[in-house]
DNA sequence: AACTGAACAGACAAGTCTGTCTATTTATTC
DNA sequence: GAATAAATAGACAGACTTGTCTGTTCAGTT
């Protein structure tokens, strides 16, 4: 049934994908987990500390996740289609929560910097992954934000219609 | 020193906007905008009734700032240019916090419908107020979408170098 | 069989939150 | 000047929050 830690996060990656980060107590989160709560502050010495577990967790996954899909096509152009179907297959995967990164941006403040470099990180990493695709730097940061507003307006409208919209409009850009 | 109802939904426009909807409380806000509880309660029925009634006027002031800042020029494509400048303009002056539209549609849960589509009726009109300058539909949601990921790209790496990037984009696009 | 580390349960502190309530004061209108 | 409406202050309920703490149980190793 797996270690503690790993419950844990697995746990907050479901509660912080559905409620929102602020509003998901640890309680809840321990209670979900079955786990104690000393046994949650043995591993995490904060609850931003867990946040920044689950934002480098999640990382891993989202990213994995979207190699496995880019990879199945060759050509660049079908590649980025592919990236574009992927968004299409967590909306229809997740329920169109939208973009843990950017969700949590909206929540924290000032004080939470920590947090802002991971997620700020994980979005450059992003952009780069786009950039070694195509090259051009200016065409990988237009594909970049087509990418990350459909990621938002699906969330937005709850529907893949702009997600959509991108693919035509990329596939007349490539 | 402006009625109560005004002081209340001013005061709640900074805070929310500074810390964010779900991290600023009701306390917070009555007494910083010098009103008692009860009288916050006289006005508005909930929290979340002032949410809505907050990005009411956030939507009637943020949208005639637009059309102030497109106006200045004749042409589509400068009119349409003055937009994106409008969100530099609205960066340096809030302090990169991003749409308030946005940020509450990361922090609100599935029972809060009627916030969500006073969000989304928000983003239908920015749509259309692409739409209605360009003509083209395609082209006007691409548009649309480079200025939506402007604003959000913006308050990430709290700078407005993908801003600029979108202009010279959407520079070579009309 | 004894030791060790990690997990467990759960009470507790100190503070937050929303929303309700009573009771008083101020301002306006008839 | 009396009546009405809207503001005020602030106590209160009840539930929530994070984080600390005590003490117990259990599995693995020597």
């Amino acid at each position: 049934m797996n270690t503690p830690r790993e419950r844990i996060i697995d746990t907050a990656s479901l509660l912080f994908h559905q409620q929102g980060y602020n509003s998901t107590g640890i309680n809840q989160i321990i209670s979900e987990a079955n786990v104690a709560k000393a046994s949650f502050y043995q591993h995490f010495k904060s609850k931003d500390d867990l946040c920044v577990a689950f934002l480098n967790a999640r990382h891993g996954y989202w990213f994995s996740e979207l190699i496995t899909y880019v990879s199945k096509s060759k050509s660049t152009k079908k590649r980025i289609l592919n990236a574009f179907d992927f968004i299409i297959y967590m909306n229809e995967k997740e329920g169109f929560r939208g973009c843990s990164f950017l969700n949590i941006l909206s929540e924290i403040s000032k004080e939470q910097g920590t947090i802002l470099s991971v997620i700020q990180a994980h979005k450059n990493d992003l952009r780069k992954f786009f950039e070694k695709e195509l090259g051009e730097e200016l065409l990988s940061d237009h594909i970049y934000l087509l990418f990350e507003s459909s990621i938002i307006e699906s969330q937005l409208f709850k529907s893949n219609e702009l997600v959509e919209k991108s693919k035509k409009i990329v596939n007349n850009l490539i």
